[in-house]
DNA sequence: TACCATCTGTAATGTTATTGTAATGTTTGA
DNA sequence: TCAAACATTACAATAACATTACAGATGGTA
Protein backbone atom coordinates (compact mmCIF):
# COMPACT_ATOMS: atom_id res chain seq x y z
CA UNK A 1 0.00 0.00 0.00
CA UNK A 2 1.37 3.67 -0.48
CA UNK A 3 0.56 5.99 2.53
CA UNK A 4 1.81 9.34 2.84
CA UNK A 5 2.64 10.57 6.20
CA UNK A 6 2.20 14.79 5.99
CA UNK A 7 3.94 15.81 9.24
CA UNK A 8 6.15 18.27 10.21
CA UNK A 9 8.08 16.86 12.91
CA UNK A 10 10.54 14.89 11.22
CA UNK A 11 10.94 12.36 14.31
CA UNK A 12 7.83 11.43 14.35
CA UNK A 13 6.90 11.25 10.67
CA UNK A 14 10.22 8.83 10.49
CA UNK A 15 8.66 6.69 13.18
CA UNK A 16 5.38 6.24 11.43
CA UNK A 17 7.75 5.73 8.73
CA UNK A 18 9.44 3.17 9.73
CA UNK A 19 6.77 1.35 11.63
CA UNK A 20 4.72 1.38 7.87
CA UNK A 21 7.51 0.17 5.90
CA UNK A 22 7.85 -2.92 8.41
CA UNK A 23 4.57 -3.56 7.86
CA UNK A 24 4.97 -4.02 4.08
CA UNK A 25 3.80 -0.51 2.91
CA UNK A 26 5.48 1.66 0.92
CA UNK A 27 5.51 5.62 2.40
CA UNK A 28 6.80 8.77 1.82
CA UNK A 29 7.07 12.28 3.65
CA UNK A 30 5.65 15.85 3.46
CA UNK A 31 6.83 18.16 5.79
CA UNK A 32 3.84 20.55 5.71
CA UNK A 33 0.91 21.17 4.19
CA UNK A 34 1.80 22.73 1.24
CA UNK A 35 4.26 19.79 0.21
CA UNK A 36 1.97 17.40 1.32
CA UNK A 37 -1.04 18.70 -0.65
CA UNK A 38 1.37 18.48 -4.28
CA UNK A 39 3.09 15.31 -3.25
CA UNK A 40 -0.68 14.20 -2.98
CA UNK A 41 -2.33 15.13 -6.33
CA UNK A 42 0.91 14.09 -8.09
CA UNK A 43 0.88 10.25 -7.17
CA UNK A 44 -2.01 8.30 -6.33
CA UNK A 45 -1.93 7.36 -2.67
CA UNK A 46 -3.97 4.30 -0.49
CA UNK A 47 -4.10 6.39 2.59
CA UNK A 48 -2.87 10.01 3.79
CA UNK A 49 -2.04 10.36 7.86
CA UNK A 50 -1.98 14.04 7.72
CA UNK A 51 -0.96 16.05 11.13
CA UNK A 52 -3.07 18.49 11.87
CA UNK A 53 -1.26 21.44 12.74
CA UNK A 54 2.13 22.34 10.79
CA UNK A 55 3.48 25.57 9.53
CA UNK A 56 2.59 26.95 5.95
CA UNK A 57 -0.96 25.02 5.70
CA UNK A 58 -2.47 22.98 8.56
CA UNK A 59 -3.36 19.85 8.40
CA UNK A 60 -7.64 20.43 7.78
CA UNK A 61 -6.77 23.30 5.27
CA UNK A 62 -4.92 20.80 3.08
CA UNK A 63 -7.83 18.12 3.52
CA UNK A 64 -10.59 20.70 2.44
CA UNK A 65 -8.26 21.55 -0.93
CA UNK A 66 -7.75 18.08 -1.68
CA UNK A 67 -11.40 17.38 -1.45
CA UNK A 68 -12.33 20.62 -3.39
CA UNK A 69 -10.16 18.97 -6.23
CA UNK A 70 -12.58 15.91 -6.15
CA UNK A 71 -10.10 13.51 -4.62
CA UNK A 72 -11.42 11.36 -2.29
CA UNK A 73 -8.33 9.68 -0.91
CA UNK A 74 -8.91 8.43 2.70
CA UNK A 75 -7.31 10.79 5.05
CA UNK A 76 -6.41 9.98 8.88
CA UNK A 77 -5.96 12.87 11.06
CA UNK A 78 -3.54 13.27 13.83
CA UNK A 79 -4.09 15.33 16.69
CA UNK A 80 -2.92 16.56 19.75
CA UNK A 81 -6.41 18.08 20.45
CA UNK A 82 -8.79 15.65 21.46
CA UNK A 83 -12.11 17.19 22.08
CA UNK A 84 -15.18 16.51 20.69
CA UNK A 85 -15.49 19.68 18.86
CA UNK A 86 -12.11 19.42 17.49
CA UNK A 87 -12.31 15.31 16.10
CA UNK A 88 -16.09 16.89 14.54
CA UNK A 89 -13.95 19.58 12.74
CA UNK A 90 -11.87 17.58 11.67
CA UNK A 91 -14.26 14.86 10.25
CA UNK A 92 -16.00 18.06 8.36
CA UNK A 93 -12.79 18.88 6.63
CA UNK A 94 -12.99 15.73 4.90
CA UNK A 95 -11.20 13.54 7.45
CA UNK A 96 -12.02 9.96 7.24
CA UNK A 97 -10.93 9.26 10.67
CA UNK A 98 -9.05 11.00 13.86
CA UNK A 99 -6.45 9.74 15.78
CA UNK A 100 -5.31 11.62 18.82
CA UNK A 101 -1.92 11.68 20.63
CA UNK A 102 -0.28 10.00 21.98
CA UNK A 103 -1.43 7.09 20.23
CA UNK A 104 0.14 3.43 19.62
CA UNK A 105 1.73 2.36 16.17
CA UNK A 106 -0.63 -0.45 16.24
CA UNK A 107 -3.53 1.90 16.57
CA UNK A 108 -2.17 3.88 13.72
CA UNK A 109 -1.34 0.99 11.49
CA UNK A 110 -4.80 -0.60 12.21
CA UNK A 111 -6.73 2.46 11.46
CA UNK A 112 -4.32 3.09 8.18
CA UNK A 113 -5.12 -0.13 6.82
CA UNK A 114 -9.03 -0.15 7.68
CA UNK A 115 -9.05 3.13 5.77
CA UNK A 116 -7.55 1.53 2.72
CA UNK A 117 -9.92 -1.76 3.21
CA UNK A 118 -13.29 0.70 3.33
CA UNK A 119 -12.03 2.15 -0.03
CA UNK A 120 -12.52 -1.08 -2.33
CA UNK A 121 -14.67 -3.14 -0.27
CA UNK A 122 -12.04 -5.41 0.86
CA UNK A 123 -9.88 -5.40 -1.83
CA UNK A 124 -11.24 -8.75 -3.47
CA UNK A 125 -8.25 -10.99 -3.68
CA UNK A 126 -8.45 -13.08 -6.74
CA UNK A 127 -5.43 -14.27 -6.94
CA UNK A 128 -3.18 -15.97 -4.63
CA UNK A 129 0.88 -16.15 -4.59
CA UNK A 130 3.31 -18.46 -2.97
CA UNK A 131 6.41 -18.68 -4.40
CA UNK A 132 6.07 -20.25 -7.90
CA UNK A 133 2.18 -21.69 -7.26
CA UNK A 134 -0.42 -19.68 -8.37
CA UNK A 135 -4.00 -19.75 -7.94
CA UNK A 136 -6.73 -17.99 -9.52
CA UNK A 137 -10.13 -18.00 -7.41
CA UNK A 138 -12.45 -17.24 -9.84
CA UNK A 139 -11.07 -19.19 -13.01
CA UNK A 140 -10.97 -22.45 -10.23
CA UNK A 141 -7.52 -22.66 -11.37
CA UNK A 142 -3.80 -23.77 -10.09
CA UNK A 143 -0.48 -23.35 -11.78
CA UNK A 144 3.01 -23.70 -11.11
CA UNK A 145 6.24 -22.93 -12.85
CA UNK A 146 3.69 -22.20 -15.96
CA UNK A 147 1.88 -26.15 -15.70
CA UNK A 148 -1.62 -26.27 -15.24
CA UNK A 149 -2.83 -29.10 -11.74
CA UNK A 150 -6.15 -30.26 -11.81
CA UNK A 151 -7.25 -30.79 -8.04
CA UNK A 152 -10.28 -31.96 -6.38
CA UNK A 153 -12.51 -29.71 -5.11
CA UNK A 154 -12.00 -30.52 -1.59
CA UNK A 155 -8.34 -30.34 -2.49
CA UNK A 156 -8.87 -26.92 -4.27
CA UNK A 157 -10.16 -25.95 -0.68
CA UNK A 158 -7.52 -27.06 1.10
CA UNK A 159 -4.92 -25.43 -1.11
CA UNK A 160 -7.05 -22.16 -0.58
CA UNK A 161 -7.11 -22.15 2.85
CA UNK A 162 -3.16 -22.92 3.36
CA UNK A 163 -2.24 -20.13 0.49
CA UNK A 164 -4.41 -17.98 2.47
CA UNK A 165 -2.40 -18.49 5.85
CA UNK A 166 0.85 -19.07 3.94
CA UNK A 167 4.03 -18.76 6.27
CA UNK A 168 1.57 -19.76 9.00
CA UNK A 169 0.83 -22.84 11.14
CA UNK A 170 -2.67 -24.45 10.30
CA UNK A 171 -2.95 -26.67 12.57
CA UNK A 172 -5.75 -29.73 11.91
CA UNK A 173 -8.24 -28.27 13.89
CA UNK A 174 -8.14 -25.37 12.07
CA UNK A 175 -8.46 -27.18 8.66
CA UNK A 176 -11.09 -29.43 10.13
CA UNK A 177 -13.44 -26.56 10.79
CA UNK A 178 -12.51 -24.08 8.13
CA UNK A 179 -12.03 -26.68 4.94
CA UNK A 180 -14.34 -29.72 5.92
CA UNK A 181 -17.04 -27.62 8.17
CA UNK A 182 -16.67 -30.25 10.38
CA UNK A 183 -16.80 -28.85 14.59
CA UNK A 184 -15.45 -32.36 16.21
CA UNK A 185 -12.97 -34.70 15.85
CA UNK A 186 -13.74 -37.18 13.15
CA UNK A 187 -10.94 -39.84 14.70
CA UNK A 188 -10.07 -40.61 10.93
CA UNK A 189 -7.23 -39.70 8.63
CA UNK A 190 -9.20 -37.69 5.96
CA UNK A 191 -6.70 -34.83 6.59
CA UNK A 192 -3.23 -36.98 6.06
CA UNK A 193 -4.84 -38.49 3.69
CA UNK A 194 -5.96 -35.18 1.30
CA UNK A 195 -2.14 -33.33 2.79
CA UNK A 196 -0.86 -36.62 0.44
CA UNK A 197 -3.00 -35.87 -2.28
CA UNK A 198 -2.74 -32.72 -2.35
CA UNK A 199 1.24 -33.32 -2.05
CA UNK A 200 1.22 -35.69 -4.73
CA UNK A 201 -0.27 -32.39 -7.20
CA UNK A 202 1.80 -29.75 -6.50
CA UNK A 203 4.83 -30.80 -4.62
CA UNK A 204 6.36 -34.37 -5.99
CA UNK A 205 6.69 -32.89 -9.73
CA UNK A 206 8.84 -30.36 -8.73
CA UNK A 207 12.22 -30.12 -7.43
CA UNK A 208 11.58 -27.92 -4.13
CA UNK A 209 7.96 -28.62 -1.67
CA UNK A 210 6.23 -25.85 -0.13
CA UNK A 211 4.26 -28.02 1.72
CA UNK A 212 5.89 -28.67 5.02
CA UNK A 213 4.92 -30.79 7.94
CA UNK A 214 5.27 -29.02 11.42
CA UNK A 215 5.29 -32.12 13.56
CA UNK A 216 3.22 -31.66 16.42
CA UNK A 217 1.46 -28.67 15.29
CA UNK A 218 -0.11 -28.97 12.19
CA UNK A 219 1.10 -27.73 8.51
CA UNK A 220 3.03 -24.92 6.58
CA UNK A 221 2.49 -23.77 3.05
CA UNK A 222 5.91 -21.96 2.31
CA UNK A 223 8.65 -21.02 -0.01
CA UNK B 1 -1.44 -7.75 32.78
CA UNK B 2 2.92 -7.22 32.92
CA UNK B 3 3.82 -4.14 34.66
CA UNK B 4 7.12 -2.77 35.41
CA UNK B 5 6.90 0.09 38.02
CA UNK B 6 10.71 2.12 37.46
CA UNK B 7 10.19 4.79 40.88
CA UNK B 8 13.13 5.38 42.89
CA UNK B 9 11.08 6.30 46.10
CA UNK B 10 10.10 2.58 47.48
CA UNK B 11 7.41 3.74 49.34
CA UNK B 12 5.44 4.96 46.54
CA UNK B 13 6.61 1.98 44.46
CA UNK B 14 5.07 -0.48 46.94
CA UNK B 15 2.13 1.30 46.69
CA UNK B 16 1.66 1.53 42.86
CA UNK B 17 2.73 -2.30 43.21
CA UNK B 18 0.55 -3.63 45.54
CA UNK B 19 -2.93 -1.52 43.81
CA UNK B 20 -1.79 -3.00 40.39
CA UNK B 21 -1.83 -6.48 41.87
CA UNK B 22 -5.05 -6.58 43.89
CA UNK B 23 -6.31 -5.38 40.45
CA UNK B 24 -5.01 -9.16 38.80
CA UNK B 25 -1.72 -7.79 37.67
CA UNK B 26 1.19 -8.81 37.65
CA UNK B 27 3.80 -5.74 38.83
CA UNK B 28 7.60 -5.82 39.08
CA UNK B 29 10.05 -2.70 40.12
CA UNK B 30 13.00 -1.45 39.00
CA UNK B 31 14.54 1.36 41.33
CA UNK B 32 16.57 3.44 38.90
CA UNK B 33 16.26 3.97 35.45
CA UNK B 34 19.19 1.81 34.96
CA UNK B 35 17.56 -1.39 36.55
CA UNK B 36 14.70 -0.27 34.79
CA UNK B 37 15.65 0.15 30.95
CA UNK B 38 17.56 -3.54 31.81
CA UNK B 39 14.53 -4.88 33.04
CA UNK B 40 12.48 -3.78 30.32
CA UNK B 41 14.51 -5.28 27.49
CA UNK B 42 15.14 -8.51 29.67
CA UNK B 43 11.25 -8.95 29.59
CA UNK B 44 7.66 -8.58 27.98
CA UNK B 45 5.73 -6.19 29.48
CA UNK B 46 2.62 -4.92 28.65
CA UNK B 47 2.93 -1.29 30.12
CA UNK B 48 5.47 0.48 31.97
CA UNK B 49 4.99 2.89 35.06
CA UNK B 50 8.24 5.03 35.03
CA UNK B 51 8.52 8.11 37.65
CA UNK B 52 10.30 11.44 35.85
CA UNK B 53 13.10 11.89 38.47
CA UNK B 54 15.58 9.18 39.06
CA UNK B 55 18.81 8.86 40.10
CA UNK B 56 21.22 7.55 37.82
CA UNK B 57 19.12 7.56 34.32
CA UNK B 58 16.18 9.85 35.10
CA UNK B 59 12.78 8.23 33.27
CA UNK B 60 12.71 10.73 29.72
CA UNK B 61 16.82 9.26 29.45
CA UNK B 62 14.99 5.83 30.02
CA UNK B 63 12.54 5.95 27.71
CA UNK B 64 14.23 7.43 24.89
CA UNK B 65 17.04 4.59 24.99
CA UNK B 66 13.98 2.04 24.84
CA UNK B 67 12.66 3.81 21.96
CA UNK B 68 16.16 3.86 20.36
CA UNK B 69 15.99 0.24 20.73
CA UNK B 70 12.16 -0.14 19.19
CA UNK B 71 10.89 -1.06 21.97
CA UNK B 72 6.86 -0.13 21.80
CA UNK B 73 6.15 -1.00 24.86
CA UNK B 74 3.21 2.13 26.49
CA UNK B 75 4.84 3.98 29.21
CA UNK B 76 3.40 6.04 31.48
CA UNK B 77 5.25 9.12 32.89
CA UNK B 78 4.88 10.32 36.47
CA UNK B 79 5.90 13.67 37.34
CA UNK B 80 5.87 16.09 40.33
CA UNK B 81 6.16 18.78 36.92
CA UNK B 82 2.63 19.76 36.27
CA UNK B 83 3.69 22.50 33.52
CA UNK B 84 2.49 22.16 29.68
CA UNK B 85 5.60 21.89 28.61
CA UNK B 86 6.66 19.16 31.06
CA UNK B 87 4.36 17.38 29.57
CA UNK B 88 5.10 18.09 26.00
CA UNK B 89 8.67 16.89 26.76
CA UNK B 90 7.20 13.62 28.34
CA UNK B 91 5.59 12.53 25.42
CA UNK B 92 8.55 13.88 22.93
CA UNK B 93 10.73 11.28 24.80
CA UNK B 94 8.74 8.37 23.66
CA UNK B 95 6.37 8.58 26.76
CA UNK B 96 2.11 7.75 26.17
CA UNK B 97 0.83 9.44 28.67
CA UNK B 98 1.71 11.78 31.33
CA UNK B 99 -0.06 11.70 34.99
CA UNK B 100 1.36 14.92 37.45
CA UNK B 101 1.66 14.08 41.33
CA UNK B 102 -0.18 13.70 43.40
CA UNK B 103 -2.79 11.65 41.60
CA UNK B 104 -5.40 8.99 42.98
CA UNK B 105 -4.55 5.16 42.74
CA UNK B 106 -7.99 4.94 40.91
CA UNK B 107 -6.50 7.33 38.17
CA UNK B 108 -3.30 5.72 37.55
CA UNK B 109 -5.18 2.48 37.38
CA UNK B 110 -7.83 3.71 34.73
CA UNK B 111 -4.55 4.88 32.27
CA UNK B 112 -1.94 1.76 32.95
CA UNK B 113 -5.45 -0.10 31.70
CA UNK B 114 -6.07 2.39 29.25
CA UNK B 115 -2.64 2.00 27.48
CA UNK B 116 -2.82 -1.75 27.74
CA UNK B 117 -5.54 -1.61 25.36
CA UNK B 118 -4.97 1.21 23.45
CA UNK B 119 -1.63 -0.46 22.30
CA UNK B 120 -3.32 -3.56 20.43
CA UNK B 121 -7.09 -3.42 20.07
CA UNK B 122 -7.82 -6.62 18.70
CA UNK B 123 -4.12 -7.75 17.57
CA UNK B 124 -2.70 -10.72 19.65
CA UNK B 125 0.88 -10.92 20.50
CA UNK B 126 2.11 -12.88 18.48
CA UNK B 127 6.05 -12.35 18.98
CA UNK B 128 7.93 -13.02 21.60
CA UNK B 129 11.58 -11.58 21.80
CA UNK B 130 14.20 -12.06 24.09
CA UNK B 131 17.97 -10.41 23.35
CA UNK B 132 18.55 -11.75 20.01
CA UNK B 133 15.94 -14.76 20.25
CA UNK B 134 12.75 -13.98 18.36
CA UNK B 135 9.78 -16.76 18.21
CA UNK B 136 7.09 -16.37 15.75
CA UNK B 137 3.67 -18.02 17.11
CA UNK B 138 1.70 -18.32 14.24
CA UNK B 139 4.48 -19.63 12.00
CA UNK B 140 6.07 -21.62 15.00
CA UNK B 141 9.65 -20.41 13.93
CA UNK B 142 12.34 -19.57 15.81
CA UNK B 143 15.25 -17.29 15.04
CA UNK B 144 18.38 -16.03 16.53
CA UNK B 145 20.89 -13.95 15.13
CA UNK B 146 18.93 -14.44 11.56
CA UNK B 147 19.47 -18.46 12.37
CA UNK B 148 16.68 -20.51 11.59
CA UNK B 149 16.43 -23.18 14.92
CA UNK B 150 14.02 -25.77 14.09
CA UNK B 151 12.45 -27.36 17.63
CA UNK B 152 10.56 -30.50 18.31
CA UNK B 153 6.92 -29.26 19.70
CA UNK B 154 8.09 -30.21 23.19
CA UNK B 155 11.23 -28.29 22.80
CA UNK B 156 9.23 -25.12 21.15
CA UNK B 157 6.15 -25.08 24.15
CA UNK B 158 8.81 -24.80 26.62
CA UNK B 159 10.78 -22.22 25.21
CA UNK B 160 7.88 -20.37 24.27
CA UNK B 161 6.70 -20.72 28.45
CA UNK B 162 10.05 -19.55 29.31
CA UNK B 163 10.06 -16.25 26.40
CA UNK B 164 6.77 -15.62 27.68
CA UNK B 165 8.00 -15.43 31.70
CA UNK B 166 11.43 -13.89 30.59
CA UNK B 167 13.88 -12.25 33.29
CA UNK B 168 11.77 -14.11 35.75
CA UNK B 169 12.56 -17.17 37.57
CA UNK B 170 10.40 -20.45 36.04
CA UNK B 171 10.73 -23.29 39.02
CA UNK B 172 10.78 -27.10 37.76
CA UNK B 173 6.70 -27.29 39.26
CA UNK B 174 5.73 -24.95 36.33
CA UNK B 175 7.40 -26.42 33.96
CA UNK B 176 5.95 -29.69 34.89
CA UNK B 177 2.99 -28.15 34.81
CA UNK B 178 2.57 -25.56 31.96
CA UNK B 179 4.85 -27.50 29.45
CA UNK B 180 4.11 -30.90 30.31
CA UNK B 181 0.41 -31.06 32.08
CA UNK B 182 1.48 -33.19 34.98
CA UNK B 183 0.16 -32.19 38.02
CA UNK B 184 2.61 -34.49 39.74
CA UNK B 185 6.42 -34.89 40.11
CA UNK B 186 6.95 -37.72 37.21
CA UNK B 187 10.52 -38.37 39.89
CA UNK B 188 12.50 -38.32 36.47
CA UNK B 189 15.15 -35.88 34.94
CA UNK B 190 12.68 -35.18 31.52
CA UNK B 191 13.16 -31.78 32.36
CA UNK B 192 16.67 -31.81 32.98
CA UNK B 193 16.67 -33.44 29.54
CA UNK B 194 14.94 -30.94 27.67
CA UNK B 195 16.18 -28.07 28.82
CA UNK B 196 19.59 -29.66 27.99
CA UNK B 197 18.32 -30.20 24.04
CA UNK B 198 17.38 -26.68 24.23
CA UNK B 199 20.30 -25.26 25.33
CA UNK B 200 22.20 -27.10 22.41
CA UNK B 201 20.13 -25.55 19.75
CA UNK B 202 19.58 -22.11 21.10
CA UNK B 203 22.35 -21.29 23.67
CA UNK B 204 25.59 -23.57 22.46
CA UNK B 205 25.98 -22.18 19.26
CA UNK B 206 26.01 -18.69 19.87
CA UNK B 207 28.30 -16.39 22.08
CA UNK B 208 26.19 -15.31 24.61
CA UNK B 209 23.57 -17.79 25.97
CA UNK B 210 19.91 -16.94 27.68
CA UNK B 211 18.85 -19.58 29.25
CA UNK B 212 20.48 -19.35 33.06
CA UNK B 213 20.17 -22.27 35.82
CA UNK B 214 19.07 -21.01 39.20
CA UNK B 215 19.96 -23.62 41.62
CA UNK B 216 17.53 -25.00 43.79
CA UNK B 217 14.94 -22.73 41.93
CA UNK B 218 14.61 -23.32 38.22
CA UNK B 219 15.75 -21.72 35.21
CA UNK B 220 15.30 -18.02 33.63
CA UNK B 221 15.93 -17.11 30.19
CA UNK B 222 17.57 -13.95 30.03
CA UNK B 223 19.18 -11.69 27.72
C1' DT C 1 -32.91 -48.51 -14.85
C1' DA C 2 -28.31 -49.60 -15.76
C1' DC C 3 -23.89 -47.91 -16.62
C1' DC C 4 -19.87 -45.24 -15.94
C1' DA C 5 -16.85 -41.84 -14.10
C1' DT C 6 -15.61 -38.95 -10.46
C1' DC C 7 -14.98 -37.68 -5.88
C1' DT C 8 -14.31 -38.47 -1.04
C1' DG C 9 -13.76 -40.79 3.27
C1' DT C 10 -12.17 -45.05 5.79
C1' DA C 11 -9.06 -48.37 7.17
C1' DA C 12 -4.90 -51.07 6.89
C1' DT C 13 -0.20 -50.83 6.64
C1' DG C 14 4.32 -48.68 6.41
C1' DT C 15 7.54 -45.09 7.87
C1' DT C 16 9.73 -41.66 10.60
C1' DA C 17 10.43 -38.47 14.35
C1' DT C 18 9.84 -37.42 19.04
C1' DT C 19 9.95 -38.28 23.73
C1' DG C 20 10.79 -40.22 28.23
C1' DT C 21 13.90 -43.18 30.79
C1' DA C 22 17.96 -44.53 32.78
C1' DA C 23 22.85 -44.65 33.04
C1' DT C 24 26.67 -41.90 33.61
C1' DG C 25 29.28 -37.58 34.01
C1' DT C 26 29.90 -32.90 35.83
C1' DT C 27 29.38 -28.85 38.70
C1' DT C 28 28.24 -26.44 42.93
C1' DG C 29 27.98 -25.01 47.58
C1' DA C 30 28.22 -26.14 52.44
C1' DT D 1 35.48 -33.29 50.24
C1' DC D 2 31.01 -34.96 49.80
C1' DA D 3 26.35 -35.05 48.61
C1' DA D 4 22.92 -32.93 46.09
C1' DA D 5 21.67 -30.74 42.07
C1' DC D 6 22.15 -30.42 37.47
C1' DA D 7 23.96 -31.89 32.56
C1' DT D 8 24.65 -35.06 28.92
C1' DT D 9 24.21 -39.07 26.21
C1' DA D 10 22.21 -43.23 24.06
C1' DC D 11 18.40 -45.94 23.20
C1' DA D 12 13.91 -48.09 22.78
C1' DA D 13 8.86 -47.30 22.93
C1' DT D 14 5.46 -44.94 20.84
C1' DA D 15 2.91 -41.41 18.88
C1' DA D 16 2.48 -38.84 14.70
C1' DC D 17 2.39 -38.79 10.04
C1' DA D 18 2.40 -40.86 4.98
C1' DT D 19 0.80 -43.87 1.62
C1' DT D 20 -1.99 -47.05 -0.63
C1' DA D 21 -6.06 -49.59 -1.82
C1' DC D 22 -10.72 -49.86 -1.63
C1' DA D 23 -15.69 -48.85 -1.32
C1' DG D 24 -19.76 -45.86 -0.89
C1' DA D 25 -21.84 -41.88 -2.64
C1' DT D 26 -23.05 -38.89 -6.22
C1' DG D 27 -24.39 -37.33 -10.64
C1' DG D 28 -24.62 -37.55 -15.52
C1' DT D 29 -26.08 -40.24 -19.69
C1' DA D 30 -28.14 -43.67 -22.74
Amino acid sequence: MRILIVEDDREAASYIRKGLRESGHVADHAGDGEEGLEMARAAEYDVLVVDRMMPRMDGLSMVAALRADDDRTPVLILSALGEVDDRVEGLKAGGDDYLVKPYAFAELLARVEALARRRDPDTVRTKLVVGDLEMDLLARTVVREGEDILLQPREFRLLEFLMKHSGQVVTRTMLLEKVWDYHFDPQTNVIDVHISRLRSKIDKPFPRSLLHTVRGAGYRLQA
